[in-house]
DNA sequence: GCGACAG
DNA sequence: ATCTTGTCGC
């Protein structure tokens, strides 16, 4: 149901990597469609020793009601390189994604999207492969400078990385520490900060990035 | 040369 | 991410 229209090896060194993450960032499209959004899919990946483990969970937009949720098991091929992410997580998220039997109108990723060094974090780089709307939200900050958002919930902050605004500093929730979010592919920075709003419910996380997490470390911790 | 650095 | 208990604060 959900699977890449084009592929490439994930193995690639470094250097090539690097060359592929510039040349993918060229066909981004950072701009939302009108289409209303009905399911929004929340993904994350745990890894324990060496395997890496996926939960993608679909969730209504409109009363967050849980529709389906997957899992997915392989080993981890790739070192943690900042910046390279995409490169250790694609894999196992994209079999999770594979076992999908509704199509989401946004995936919402644990992790950067346009807020990356060359502008291509794993939500860039995963909604244009598999050519969907997604965003990027990331606990911390990968680049980019900010100012301190204001203490209530909803305020936010511009991220501005080499003189461009790549993401916004949100406060999802009053007094806590603000998340990351950028937009993936075919999605507006301003869209993709009312879903994350939109869909939080008194946590920190956005639900569907919360119940991913829960259902990928729950495995983990059961091993 | 010295820090910074999604998960 | 993961290793890991209690503890400070609202």
């Amino acid at each position: 149901m959900l699977a890449p229209l084009i592929g490439h090896r994930w193995d690639l060194p470094a250097s090539e990597a690097i060359a592929l993450q510039h040349q993918l960032a060229r066909q981004l499209v950072l701009v939302s469609s009108d289409v209303d959004i009905d399911l929004v899919a929340g993904i994350d990946v745990s890894i324990l020793g060496s395997l890496a483990h996926a939960a993608v969970v679909v969730m209504r937009y409109s009363d967050l009601a849980c529709i389906e949720q997957h899992t997915a098991q392989r080993p981890v091929a790739y070192p943690y390189v900042p910046g390279l992410l995409t490169f250790r997580e694609a894999p196992v998220v994209l079999d999770a994604l594979a076992r999908l039997t509704t199509f989401p109108d946004i995936l919402l990723f644990d992790g950067q999207g346009f807020a990356h060094p060359r502008r291509l974090g794993l939500a860039s780089h995963l909604g244009l492969l598999l050519d969907r709307p997604s965003i990027g939200c990331a606990k911390s900050r990968l680049c980019g400078t900010f100012d301190e958002p204001s203490p209530e919930r909803g305020s936010w902050s511009p991220l501005k990385d080499q003189d461009e605004v790549v993401g916004a500093v949100v406060r999802t929730r009053t007094g806590v520490r603000p998340v990351f979010v950028s937009a993936g592919h075919r999605m507006s920075l301003e869209q993709a900060t009312s879903v994350v709003l939109g869909t939080c419910r008194g946590f920190r996380l956005p639900e569907p990035a919360r119940h991913a997490h829960r259902m990928s470390t729950s495995w983990v911790f059961s091993q």
